[in-house]
DNA sequence: GTTTCAAAAATGGCATACCATTTTTAAAGG
DNA sequence: CCTTTAAAAATGGTATGCCATTTTTGAAAC
C-alpha cells in the first residue's frame, strides 16, 4: 500500500534519529562532549520511525538477521530493542517464531482511544492550572498553522500539527507520567490515524471542536476542555472506523 | 529496611512464576501440551516481583552478572529483561554504567496517582456499563472481604485484597488497552502504596470510601462511580505524602 | 590523615557461536 | 496434480567471549 512517506515523526521520548540511514554512522571526533548513545535505544527508535512510516509493513513478520543486517548492528541490541517495542505494543512476540508489527483491529482501537481520550482530558484539566502564557500561545500558534494546513487542503501538514496540538497541550500539563503515557497509546494508533486522515469526511467538524479546544484552553476552563478532548476523541474513533470496512463502528461498546 | 515480603502480587500479565525459585526448572515430559516459554519473559516476571518485594532494594544498583547467577540465566536474557522493565518504568538504565530500581519521588508518585486515578475513574465508568452481574458480584465479595481484613487489622490481607478490588472493577470494563496501562502505573507504584498502607492513619476513611464505590457499582452509577474512583486516589495521595517525611503533600500540584 | 592519580579489576555493550524449534523444500506416494 | 512426509534450511533463543568504559584500589605525594 506504501501510504506514509514523508513523516518525520517523534515519541514523547528523546532523540530523534533520521528516517532511514542505514549506514553506520562515521566517528566525528571533533566532539568533545559525551558520544555513544546505547545502540539498543537506537535501533528501538529506528525502529518505530519505521513502523510508523510503514517501512516495517504492519502483520509483516521481522526476522532478525536481515533487520539486523539492513540496521548494520548485530542481533543482540536489535532484540532487546525488540523487546522493548514489544512492551510498547508496536510489535507482538510469539515464542519461538519472531516479532510481528503490530495491527490493531477495531475493537483494540476503540479501546485505546478510549484511554487516549481521558488521558488527554486530565492532560487539558492540568494544563489549564499548569501552562504558562508561553505554552498557550504556542497552542494558539499550532492552531492557526493547522488552520493554514485545512485551508490549503493540506492534508499531511494538518495531521502533523493536528498531533503537535495535542501533543502540546498533555506536555503543558506537566505530569511527566501522563505525558509519557499518552505518548505511548498515541504511538500505537499513529498509522491507524494517519490512514484515516486521508480519508476523514468530516474535516469541518474536526476543525469546529478545535475551535472550541483552544476557547477552553485560553479561558483556562479546565472542566470544559476536559469535556471537548475526551469527546473529541469520539469523533476520531468515528472517523477511524470508516477506515476499517463496513461496520466496525457499531461494535455494541 | 526489608519491609514486603510475603507478597505474591501479580501484574496485569500472564504467567506468575514463583518468587525465588532460583533452581532452573527441571524438564517435565510427562506434558504433551505446549512448553518452554522464553527465559526472558519469566526472568521479567520474576525481577518485578523481586522489586515489588524489595528483594531488589530500590536505588541499588544491578549486577548484571551477579544477578545472571542468581538467576541461574545467562547475561543475554537478564539484559532483554531489563530492557522491558526499564521501558516499564520499572528500573532506569543509565549508559555504561547499567540499571537500578526505580525509587520514584514524591512528585512522580503524585504525577503516577493522577493517572492511575483517570485510569480507574474510566474503569468504573465501563464497568458500570458493561460489567456481568457475576463481575459484580466478585467485587462485592472482595469488598467484605476487605472489610474482614479491616476488622482484623490485618493491614497486609487488606492491602492486598484492596488492590484486588480495584483490578477487578477495571478488568470489568473490557477494555483491553485500559487494563494493561492501569496495569502497568500501578506495579509503578506498588512499593510506594504498601509502604504507606502499613503506617495509614486514615483507614476509616478509605473503608468509607470504599462503601461509596461498591454503592455507586452496585447501582451501576458511571458518574457517580467515576468521581469516587478518582477521589479516592486523592485520599490515597494524602496518605502515601506521610511516607514522603514532612512537606511532600504540599508541592503546589 | 587527606588528596592525587595511575594501575588493576570489574562492569556493561556488543558480536558471535551454537542449539532447539520452526519453516521450507522437495521427494515419494496416492 | 494433490497430499504426505522427511530432509534441509532458516530462524529464534541462549550462552559465551571480547572490548571499551567505568569503578575501585592502593601507593605516592602532600
Amino acid at each position: 500500500m506504501a501510504i506514509l512517506r514523508e513523516l518525520s515523526w517523534t515519541m514523547a521520548e528523546d532523540d530523534a534519529t533520521e528516517t532511514l540511514p542505514p549506514e553506520a554512522s562515521a566517528d566525528a571526533p571533533a566532539n568533545g562532549a559525551e558520544q555513544s548513545e546505547p545502540l539498543t535505544k537506537s535501533v528501538a527508535s529506528r525502529l518505530r520511525d519505521l513502523i510508523a512510516q510503514d517501512a516495517l509493513p504492519a502483520g509483516e513478520r521481522i526476522r532478525e538477521r536481515a533487520l539486523a543486517e539492513r540496521l548494520q548492528v548485530s542481533r543482540t541490541p536489535l532484540r532487546e530493542a525488540l523487546k522493548v517495542l514489544a512492551t510498547e505494543g508496536l510489535v507482538e512476540l510469539f515464542p519461538n517464531r519472531g516479532a510481528v508489527v503490530s495491527d490493531p483491529d477495531p475493537v483494540e482501537v476503540q479501546d485505546l482511544l478510549q484511554v487516549l481520550g481521558v488521558l488527554e482530558a486530565l492532560g487539558g484539566e492540568l494544563a489549564c492550572a499548569q501552562a504558562s502564557q508561553r505554552e498557550l500561545d504556542e497552542v494558539q500558534a499550532l492552531h492557526y498553522e493547522m488552520l493554514a494546513a485545512y485551508a490549503r487542503k493540506d492534508r499531511l501538514t494538518y495531521f502533523k500539527v493536528n498531533q503537535q496540538i495535542h501533543k502540546a497541550i498533555v506536555a503543558a500539563s506537566g505530569n511527566a507520567s501522563l505525558i509519557e503515557t499518552h505518548g505511548r497509546i498515541n504511538a500505537r494508533l499513529y498509522r491507524v490515524r494517519y490512514r484515516s486522515n486521508s480519508r476523514n469526511t468530516k474535516w469541518d467538524v474536526a476543525i469546529e471542536e478545535h475551535e472550541a479546544i483552544l476557547a477552553a484552553l485560553r479561558a483556562r476552563d479546565a472542566a470544559a476542555l476536559s469535556k471537548i478532548l475526551r469527546s473529541h476523541l469520539g469523533s476520531t474513533w468515528a472517523n477511524v472506523s470508516e477506515t476499517f470496512g463496513d461496520n466496525a463502528e457499531k461494535t455494541g461498546r
